[in-house]
DNA sequence: TATTGTTATACTCTATAACTATA
DNA sequence: TATAGTTATAGAGTATAACAATA
């Protein structure tokens, strides 16, 4: 019996994600960091809460790091005189230098990752990968940024 | 520009991973004591060196692992007389019955995993897993239970 | 001196529960 | 009452550094 697909999986997304994390550490950055920057760049998330689905965290995990990310002054929080509820979030210069950091980041990783495949095969493996999702979770088709 | 595909790898994992979790806790378990004692179970490794490279966490770290481990009476440390630096691993009863509820819980994981998968395909899905993990750790082919 | 493993400590990510403020 | 977000707290997994025991 060959080694079972879902550890195979996670063993890659491992290996995979450690050698990401280290780019993104290296650009001064972290995963969360990068994601949230990259939600807010997409905008299509308009309040914490939603921001919290896309990326697949609780909106306390979510406030947590955004405290990280507010005192590096990378975010700020603003009340929305609308519904003063709702955190309007804005990105400042600093978090766009930060975002462009690691945009180049996340491509260097990317192109290093699709090293030697062909687009055939990658969209292949995009398939593979949404199937087994799907087998998991019958809610993969909700809105996410990944 | 389509989704990265690193962040389709790491959303995938995410995703399948947190099934696996919930599955091995249901079971009594949790991911690190499946690894340790599916390596134990293989017996391709003679220290705890060798078991935590294999696993891919720190000596340190293992340690961690195996005092919760040896405190739920899974496993015991024995001093190995050839060389008394070394700690010889013994699955306990109570090790070997969780052993197998978590392989329960794990086949069951990859049954569900693998729905509507031909052979084809989850052979080529493992080819295209082990070329990404090779682009990104030129010392993949290193011993590993995943 | 080198190796095996442990201890002490801390960091990151995540979570739940209780709370504040607004609606 | 319901919603948006925060605070307080905790737990799991991981790591580094310093250490003890042994070779």
């Amino acid at each position: 019996m060959s080694i079972p697909i879902g550890m195979e999986l996670a063993h890659t997304a491992r290996v995979v994600g450690r050698a990401f994390d280290e780019r993104l550490a290296a650009a001064g950055g972290s995963r969360p960091t990068w994601l949230v920057l990259l939600a807010l760049k997409q905008g299509r998330t308009r309040n914490q809460r939603e921001l919290a689905a896309a990326i697949g965290i609780r909106g306390a995990t979510l406030t947590h790091h955004l405290n990280g990310m507010e005192a590096e002054g990378l975010v700020v929080r603003r009340r929305d005189p609308q519904n003063r509820r709702v955190h309007v979030l804005e990105m400042t210069e600093a978090g766009e230098a930060m975002f462009q950091r690691l945009a180049v980041a996340a491509r260097e990783h990317d192109a290093r990752l699709r090293a030697g495949f062909g687009e055939d095969e990658l969209a292949q493996l995009r398939d593979l990968l949404v199937r087994l999702r799907r087998n998991v979770d019958d809610d993969a088709s909700a809105a996410s940024v990944v």
